[in-house]
RNA sequence: CGGGGUGUAGCGCAGCCCGGUUAGCGCACUGGUUUUGGGAACCAGGAGUCGGAGGUUCAAAUCCUCUCACCCCGACCA
């Protein structure tokens, strides 16, 4: 391979997506995998993103009024009995505590003991220990709406893990909230939903789409769970963050009962929504590119990296006053009400490795400063964005209003990218053999790329999404709730069905 | 839990089939010199109980037995 094909990331995204997608994350320092299994260390810079994911959503949780508690990492098994579908759904992959201590045994080795006299369960999810406070909390119908939301970690003993994408342990928020009425629980699901999808949209770039789960996909123990869903660059769906409404169901198990307006005693509504930290591997497989990360400006750790260029001592100083110069001023101000963050790359290394190196990390802007641009007053500017050879020469003058409008241009042009790939991947079909073939890769041993989201009729029966699953790996990722009503016949059975369903392969 | 694969320097690997000097190579690291606008060059240097235990042998990274760990594919899933 010549000089000019090399891409930074090996193999590129055609010839191995799943590889790719590995080493997208070691070349940007994201994450590591750890000596626990399944369980991943997160770096400094992959943790600067979730801080950034956290810290706007917080706001927007804020800003609907909710507020921040923090329940136990553990939960009595016996609170975990209590919703019947709940256990159907989590018994499978729950990290158990039995046992508080250890002690040296006669080999020398420590074994645990002091055995529990009711073991524990580290949380799946919270909705049952978290209920148990709701039912103390919550006696009147003047306590409600009660709208709290946590930050914690997440223990689901999963079989097989991916970075971000599914560990044994991760990061989330989830929202409980308690409702008086139906109504307002769903009215709740729904804001929450909305919040999900806005938040993706203008913050991550990812253009979601909102939807309904089928009664198999659904969060056990809800009456309804809603998502977003966002296409990949492999054409597969990644579920990006749901929200569910409970009706009653652990109302009735955790006992969250109130007085209502007529003093008679009654269930409460509630509702339950959470993202983790497989945002970040949605945000890492919506962008980036055969040269590592690409991130939106809105999310990154840092805005625009600056590289002075020099090849003595007298260059450098020239050199450095300039950046310097260019560095404070831009660290000063913002864009779109967000402070510009800068890293001044001042290494003692060659130009092209501090520029690859941030390339691969996916800062949005680098700013090159060498000994020539200083007599022509201006610097050498390249967007994450475009080719990394693509230059653009700005006069210093014009260097932050530059950055300014090319900072927001660059988190609606990362979008409309994303956008336009999920449309042109995005097809509605209406007959079976199609619907097979387009499913069916070329080459079985070793699928490419191929697929997408496919618009089609389902007719509501279990037993169609189960059979399309089984022959082609194919799942209703969900029913869209901004699409428009629509006769039509089931893609499987031919039955006649009311709306179309988006099927597509997914994580 | 089934099927496949890999454990040799911080990372990536060769050597193993066919046992034999002092276990190599690339990258990274340390020191030095020259370099610097698109992934630098040269010189010197440090770094290893060859995953672990047992066995066969004059001799084991290499052969045999057991064992541990990790990765990929499937069943499970945000």
């Amino acid at each position: 391979m010549n000089k000019s094909e090399r891409t930074a990331i090996e193999p590129r995204r055609e010839e191995n997506y799943s590889e790719w997608y590995l080493q997208v994350i070691k070349a940007a320092d994201l994450a590591e995998n750890s000596e626990v299994r399944g369980c991943m260390v997160i770096k400094p810079w992959g943790f600067a993103i979730w801080e950034n994911i956290r810290i706007n959503l917080d706001r927007m949780f804020k800003e609907t009024g909710h507020q921040n508690a923090y329940f136990p990492i553990f939960i009595p098994l016996h609170f975990f009995e209590k919703e019947a579908e709940h256990i159907e759904g989590f018994a499978k992959e729950c990290a158990v505590v039995t046992h508080s201590r250890l002690e040296t045994n006669e080999q020398g080795k420590l074994e645990p003991s002091g055995e529990l006299t009711e073991p524990y369960i580290v949380r799946p999810t919270s909705e049952t220990i978290i209920g148990a406070s709701f039912a103390r909390w919550v006696n009147s119908y003047r306590d409600l709406p009660l709208l709290i939301n946590q930050w914690a970690n997440i223990v689901r003993w999963e079989m097989r893990t991916r970075l971000f994408l599914r560990t044994t342990e991760f990061l989330w928020q989830e929202g409980h909230t308690v409702h008086e009425t139906e109504e307002d629980a769903m009215i709740e699901t729904l804001r929450m939903l909305d919040i999900y999808a806005k938040f993706a949209q203008e913050y991550l770039a990812i253009p979601a789409i909102k939807g309904e789960k089928t009664e198999s996909e659904k969060f056990p123990g809800a009456v309804n769970t809603y998502c977003i869903e966002a296409m990949m660059q492999d054409k597969k769906a990644l579920q990006c963050g749901t929200s569910h409404f409970l009706g009653q169901n652990f109302a009735r198990a955790s006992n969250i009962r109130f007085q209502n307006r007529e003093g008679e005693f009654q269930y409460a509504w509630t509702t339950s929504w959470g993202v983790s930290t497989r945002l970040i591997g949605a945000l890492i497989m919506t962008h980036s590119d055969d040269n590592g990360l690409v991130l939106p400006p809105k999310i990154a750790p840092a805005h625009i990296a600056i590289i002075p260029i020099y090849r003595n001592e007298q260059e450098r100083e020239m050199v450095l006053q300039l950046a310097n110069k260019l560095n404070n001023e831009l660290r000063q101000a913002e864009f779109e009400g967000i402070p510009i963050i800068t890293e001044l790359d001042d290494r003692y290394l060659t130009s092209s490795e501090r520029n690859w190196y941030w390339i691969k990390k996916g800062i949005p802007l680098r700013i090159e400063i060498g000994p020539r641009d200083i007599p022509t007053h201006s610097v050498i500017i390249f967007r994450r964005d475009e080719n990394p050879k693509d230059k653009h020469r700005v006069m210093i003058d014009e260097v932050l209003k530059y950055c300014k409008t090319t900072l927001e241009e660059m988190q609606n042009h990362i979008f409309q990218k994303a956008k336009e790939f999920r449309e042109q991947n995005t097809v509605k079909i209406d007959n079976k053999e199609e619907f097979y073939r387009y499913f069916t890769p070329k080459n079985a041993e070793e699928p490419e790329i191929h697929g997408g989201f496919a618009h089609s009729h389902w007719c509501g029966n279990p037993l169609c999404e189960e059979k399309i699953k089984e022959e082609l790996k194919v799942t209703i990722r969900c029913i869209p709730l901004e699409a428009e009503k629509e006769e039509g016949k089931c893609i499987y059975c031919g039955q006649p069905s009311s709306q179309r369903a988006i099927f597509a392969k997914a994580y």
